[in-house]
DNA sequence: TTTTATAATGAAAATATATTCATTCATTAA
DNA sequence: TTAATGAATGAATATATTTTCATTATAAAA
């Protein structure tokens, strides 16, 4: 006599993604901590009562996501296994990327969320995994360049060192974008690869 | 017959620096939320009671040290005004920055509480002096590579959009370099500066 | 219209953090 | 010794935030 299980489901599935948008939101740009359980419930235009029915805690909320951003990087971090020429790898990855910027704040809101979290004191388990991951996918992408050295499609020098000037301009990218919308334009390709693929071949 | 004005001074300002450096170190990390007073007094040696004599307010603390930061983006702006070849005054400027990373934590310290400023809501004078200057420092390079580029010097595209790139690329580093330091390696001067700067001048 | 199952609410309790303040400590010189 | 001064302490209080839970709302079908 009351819904059915279907109709329930749909109702949860509802509030879920609402929290979720409202919560990526405001600890993407804001923090952990600085970001309250009164916030999130405001932004998902439910009650705190309910956000307590979905979550034990607000950190369970966070993991959550954590575990989102951590699933989307294992992904990533599958392509730049495969065998394709490094240079076509690297492109593809950043040209994705740039896309998902220009698209909408989901991509930059996954990659502050990464940041903030490694800025947490005692992360949870999820939380290191994710930390682990996002330190696995710099080393892996500094043997990709090392690759692309080897087959003279990418300028000399330290690989390690280029890898972390790459993640580093794209985390600073997501940062800009959340922090300064209105300003940011995406940048084009050239831009974020010129320091890591030759564009003048010598005659 | 107690000790000498002077005395007094000393011990104040010997305070003041262990919670000036405490506080820095906390904040730009984990952002103004996330760091308690008492992390702060216990990261200065002192007591919780000892820091509200220096600072009525928790605020007061972090506001004062976004004036630093604002003094030291005003002085820095300074350096762009100036006449010399913009190749000359972006090279500087970076050597300087890069340096500053390599010798120890205060700049990277700087930019980030830098970007913690960035996402508080409700934003004191203080911050919103030092946001509105970070901007303007933005348009002022955008304007220094458009110099650069009617100069032939820097590579053609759009200047904001270049500018954009560089401050975010400096960002992330900072970010990188506070939040994973055992592996962060300051990259070279023409890392940072290829996708500005013509390297190859055709024969 | 009533019953039923679960979603949804929000005020109250629990907890954490910021702030205050009465007290103690340390040093100097009479 | 002791008086004087301001630094330094930390337990007590105020404030904010998280979490709980008794209660209400909603829709479906008997």
């Amino acid at each position: 006599m009351p819904r059915t299980e279907e109709q329930y489901k749909e109702m949860r599935i509802a509030t879920q993604n609402k929290i979720h948008s409202s919560a990526i939101k405001l600890f993407s740009k804001k923090g952990f901590a600085a970001t309250s359980v009164k916030d999130i419930a405001e932004g998902a235009g439910i009650s705190i009562g309910l956000m307590y029915r979905h979550y034990k805690k607000k950190e369970d909320l966070f993991n959550e996501l954590v575990t989102y951003a951590a699933e989307g990087l294992d992904r990533t971090a599958k392509l730049f296994q495969s065998d394709d020429s490094p240079v076509k790898l690297i492109e593809q990855f950043t040209l994705e990327i740039l896309n998902d910027f220009d698209k909408d704040d989901e991509y930059a809101h996954f990659q502050m969320l990464m940041n903030q979290s490694s800025t947490i004191e005692d992360p949870s388990p999820e939380i290191k995994y994710l930390n682990k991951q996002s330190e696995a996918m710099l080393h892996q992408t500094a043997r990709l360049i090392e690759k692309g050295q080897k087959l003279g499609q990418f300028k000399q020098g330290n690989a390690m060192e280029m890898a972390l000037f790459y993640f580093a301009s794209i985390q600073g990218l997501a940062m800009i974008k959340t922090t300064m919308n209105e300003v940011f334009i995406t940048p084009k390709l050239e831009i974020v690869t010129s320091f890591l693929i030759e564009e003048c071949i010598s005659p």
